[in-house]
DNA sequence: TCTGCTCCCTAGCAAGTGCTTGGTAGGGTA
DNA sequence: TACCCTACCAAGCACTTGCTAGGGAGCAGA
């Protein structure tokens, strides 16, 4: 119970965001939700906007932390990209509806001068994982021939997207989808 | 100029619903684009969510009429993949804006009985798939260490996610996209 | 010329949207 | 006793939403 108020509400509104959808998710959903009325939010928020705001900035706060923590241990490039790949894992595990905000309603948030931060963010993926892919392609652990933009992107979009069906309290965890997951990735389905 | 005017709205209608959003796209904003009153929409169309199916029904059985003749012709299981994959980027060339839609709305869309034929198309999809890849593994051109659900959802979202940034006017086609993207699928990205 | 059809307009309604206002109950601090 | 804080309520404002009712202009066939 030492949990704030404040911090409840923003759990609870992530969680209908990620449900719903942020337009689709009314100010009176999260204070139903909440079990008080629309209007009492406003005494612990600024807007509706400001509640999706701190929950996308919490979010990406502590995972460029990790990646920024897994970069800094200086590995080499195949250890590296295993290790953001599992880190982007636990972190749909840990934070679902988070993720899931990040996933469907960026593109949109992008375009609202507050959430500009977004760009820069994406930005910083981006230079991250060709970063490492240029490494490995230079090292000669990764494939020559590869499209170094082209792979950066189906890794994004692959590891993100399993938000959508990933469950947190399945049989699988987040490590074993991680496995499964490089095994494909680096060495293909295709039978030696 | 033989398309008909109810064609021409629905085209539009598209592109509006997948660059803003279904929720987001007002009646309003439809008709602006096509240079009418909102009112005047409705000669055509009984609601908005009957512009949406329509859009979306149109789509689901072009592509599906497209995975049937694959199927049809016989070819073992890596062809088959392959050209499923091939059909799946080119209807991303000729029809983003309805995956983009489909991409993005469906599981919310899902939720109306009046949409509930999107379920069925998911159990063909991932019945169309799970045939291929469990055909793959039992004639030993497919690894035989394959979760294969797992892979399935990995292919499954990674090829229309590329809805996302793929550019139909851009220098990629998507027989590109489709060759690279195979060859990371069937092969990996680590150099051998 | 009459009739029916397509396509659109004018004008609006009921429901719902984010947000604001003035106020209250209960508690802590000096 | 005086003051301030947290957390909330009741009521409503200005606006937007999907959708409707009724009508009119232009054209085609009879």
């Amino acid at each position: 119970m030492k949990t704030s108020r404040r911090a409840e509400l923003l759990a609870l509104s992530a969680k209908l965001f990620a449900e719903r959808g942020y337009v689709s998710t009314t100010v009176r959903d999260i204070a139903d939700a909440a079990g008080i009325l629309s209007g009492s939010l406003y005494h612990h928020f600024d807007s509706k906007e400001s509640i999706a705001d701190e929950i996308i900035t919490g979010f990406l706060d502590e995972l460029f932390g990790t990646y920024g923590e897994i970069v800094a241990a200086g590995h080499g490039p195949r250890e590296t990209l295993e290790a953001v790949v599992a880190a982007s894992f636990d972190s749909i595990h840990r934070r679902p509806a988070e993720v899931a905000i990040y996933q469907n309603e960026a593109k949109h948030l992008m375009q609202l001068p507050r959430f500009g931060y977004l760009n820069q963010r994406n930005a910083e993926f981006r230079k991250l994982w060709n970063t490492i892919l240029t490494d490995g392609v230079r090292d000669g652990v990764f494939r020559a021939d590869l499209d170094v933009e082209l792979v950066y992107r189906f890794i994004r979009d692959t590891v993100w997207v399993a938000v959508r069906w990933y469950n947190p309290d399945g049989t699988l965890s987040a490590s074993d989808v991680a496995k499964q997951y490089l095994g494909i990735l680096l060495d293909g389905i295709a039978k030696r």
